[in-house]
DNA sequence: GACTACGTTTAGTTCGTACTAAACGATAAA
DNA sequence: TTTATCGTTTAGTACGAACTAAACGTAGTC
């Protein structure tokens, strides 16, 4: 194959695998997906083990993750035992599905711990010990279980704007940013 | 000390160093905010050693790195050696300090991988060798360094919104707001 | 039937990160 | 100067996540 364009590629697939361990995500998966990314046609999962670097079993799993991220989709061809993978190219439905993926664990865990704990610091069995810094662990504990529903609702509602076209949403942050610094 | 308070305290640390670890940040991390959080008064390294259960060099590391990100702030009072903490209480504003603390390397490294081998594939060595790949190269690691760079202007935009009141972002996507209040 | 070509699962290993314990340096008090 | 009290740094350790290699299950083929 080609030298250059060979290493070209070999490139940008190390670079994925940096910006995925960056952003808290396996190498092997950021290599999956710069690999799918390049592929001019649908790629078998033994090109990925050879053109990512990456075990098969690896490739196995990592791709099924990607695939739950709805960061590639799989194909398959009549005939023919073999999965086929392509990129899903548009990222701002990727980031949509990232963070829905990761919004109903990680606010869920949030939300209940924290509100265990309020409700906790509300029993009359507490405020008894100690009215005012009962009240106070309640202030706090209030702030932070509101802070964490609304951010909730706020990635939930930015999650839900599926059909919506995506370039209209840097142009409402410069509208918010613009209609304030008035 | 009281003892249903006490326990109340314990179980919201505990929490809050799950949340950090489900986050991507150290468990003490976590730990320590939320007694630093829970503290009425400013608080000495000497009490979060002890009520968030952990060993003094993790606690002097992780609170550097928490006030890095503005998430505490120290306090020193004249004649005494000790350092005092407080909560940064306004969550908005750590949420901007985290973006912009990750902002700057992340989309940095991401912005530099994909360009570097956007301008390889360019060189006329490796159109030679195969047109059509090279151009098909260009176009997706164009899409994508495009991609990160508007990634970057919306985290940069929303970071500068210093002095914004940020109650009136929530009620720019208010829509799912109703479903779960308290 | 046996054989081949897939993807998945498992056992074991590696590696980095986050922690503890303890040594350390610095500063103020005795 | 010695001693006590801070926060920091360092050496060592423990733990978990992610990977490889290999066994496995399964479905088509001869």
């Amino acid at each position: 194959m080609s030298e250059n364009l060979q290493t070209a590629r070999e490139n940008f697939i190390q670079g994925m695998s940096r910006i995925s361990e960056f952003w808290g995500f396996p190498r092997a998966m950021g290599a999956i997906y710069g690999a799918i990314y390049l592929a001019p046609e649908a790629i078998t999962l033994d090109q990925l083990v050879e053109q990512a670097s990456v075990s098969k079993g690896a490739v196995s799993t990592n791709v099924r993750m990607l695939e739950r991220l709805g960061m590639v989709h799989k194909q398959l061809k009549i005939g023919d035992r073999k999965d086929y993978y392509i990129v899903e190219a548009d990222f701002w439905k990727i980031v949509r599905g990232v963070l829905r993926e990761r919004e109903k664990s990680e606010f869920a865990l949030a939300l209940s711990t924290v509100g265990e704990s309020l409700e906790f610091v509300k029993t009359p069995a507490a405020i008894a010990e100690d009215a005012e810094l009962a009240v106070f662990y309640q202030e706090r504990m209030q702030a932070m279980k509101s802070f964490f529903n609304t951010l909730d609702n706020l990635v939930a509602t930015f999650t839900a704007l599926e059909n919506l076209r995506m370039g209209s949403l840097p142009t409402l942050f410069k509208k918010a940013s613009e209609s304030n610094e008035e």
